[in-house]
DNA sequence: GCAAAGCATATTGTCGACAATAAGACCAAA
DNA sequence: TTTGGTCTTATTGTCGACAATATGCTTTGC
């Protein structure tokens, strides 16, 4: 029950890289949204069968890169504002929970490893400025420590494995690098506090804040590209 | 998507029914907790190839009730105390978002029609009375119309389709049976008022405390089953 | 007697081909 | 022109066989 990150599995099998791939492709918008997926094309272009492929795009689905209708196909989802609000709906109860928990159960030793992270982070952001990539993985990085603090194998699964690539996808297509870079810094410093001091209610109350804040940046972005 | 269940699906083909069959197997125990998944075996015994059923094995991954592990094959997961916790953890939260967002979002014909199932229950109940099958049968049915009332597809997909039937399989393993039938009744009318009042702070709080009294009343049978 | 290496076996991962179903073109009738 | 049906075509679902990997046992050395 492990809910490992797939490229960190032992064996890797023909499977896994494919999958890796048109994860890759989906979430940077290189396949777009609403096209359909192709079984025969995507086997021709990566050159295996369409064993592992389906194999693949059964994983695809299960964290909701790809919709799958039986005998006719899938189709590589649709970005929307309703499934947005959905989705951070849930991320702010899921990772508020994630915060509550993660400051009843990590270690003294998470906690401070995930401090000289955030130090870290800090230096990096200074250094390679306006470099949204170090921004995006770095924000991805604490909020997956702090998941992964949480110690509950059924929350983990369903928010690094399920939910997090979506989040990405949304994130990415939509350009988000804005002036919000150092204030979510800040946000995550008070929440590793609130950790610290095991005020499980405040990191709750807090990343829920967090996520809220991050949505409405979303959503103000998404409003001024399109409808 | 629409996060149907898999029996409502159009055209049934034959990874669903191998789907179904190996499910109700696993969930009752026939096939017991722990023990290894062998692919030609049960090909041969529902009499198909073993592609359908390696779909059929990738989406039992999906909802807890197997573990892969590549190249090394599938295990029935082994019920344990920690892996209750950890899920009716997630469900308190889960359930109580909800029923917060089904007293927002469901039309007041939807709580109609609710309320006369609850009615329906009590009835049935009464005739039936012992005959645990139709409460479980019931108390699902109340459960699965307050999660989609949420609305909220990704909530409903995680809770329906990825946690129920494990939680199906604590409680049928268990011999969930008890005089709590009469109680849990009358919390689900509590539930059903907070919702009907619009209250969603309420019905949030009263689902926490009616899951958490489920879980208290499975982790006693489970201390007096075995260790 | 025990541990480690090598081998035999069984299981999983992958392949190419066939069958069943759905999407689209084409034609006919109103 | 439009609607309905049929047929063609392409895609998905399924099959049986082969290749790659893990499991368990035997063997060998200490």
């Amino acid at each position: 029950m492990a809910a490992l990150h797939p490229s960190l599995r032992s064996p890797i099998t023909a499977a896994d890289r494919v999958l890796l791939e048109i994860q890759r492709a989906i979430v940077e918008g290189e396949i777009a949204p609403g096209s359909k997926i192709s079984e025969p094309e995507l086997a021709k272009r990566f050159d295996l069968s369409r064993a592992p492929l389906r194999e693949a795009l059964a994983r695809l689905e299960r964290c909701h890169l790809i919709e799958r209708i039986p005998n006719a196909g899938a189709r590589v989802v649709k970005l929307s504002t309703q499934g947005l609000l959905s989705l951070y709906q849930l991320r702010e109860t899921l990772e508020g929970m994630a915060c509550r928990l993660a400051a009843e159960h990590m270690a003294d030793s998470e906690i401070a490893e995930l401090r000289a992270l955030l130090d870290q982070h800090l230096n990096t952001q200074r250094v390679r400025e306006g470099e949204s990539y170090y921004q995006e993985a770095g924000d991805l990085d604490f909020h997956y420590r702090v998941i992964l603090g949480s110690k509950n194998d059924y929350l983990i699964n369903i928010l690094c494995d399920e939910l997090y690539y979506l989040v990405r996808m949304y994130r990415v297509q939509l350009g988000m690098n804005g002036p919000r870079v150092s204030r979510a810094f800040d946000e995550h410093k008070a929440i590793l506090n609130a950790i610290a001091n095991r005020d499980g209610e405040l990191a709750d109350l807090l990343m829920r804040r967090h996520i809220a804040a991050s949505r409405r940046n979303i959503e103000k972005q998404l409003e001024q590209t399109g409808t």
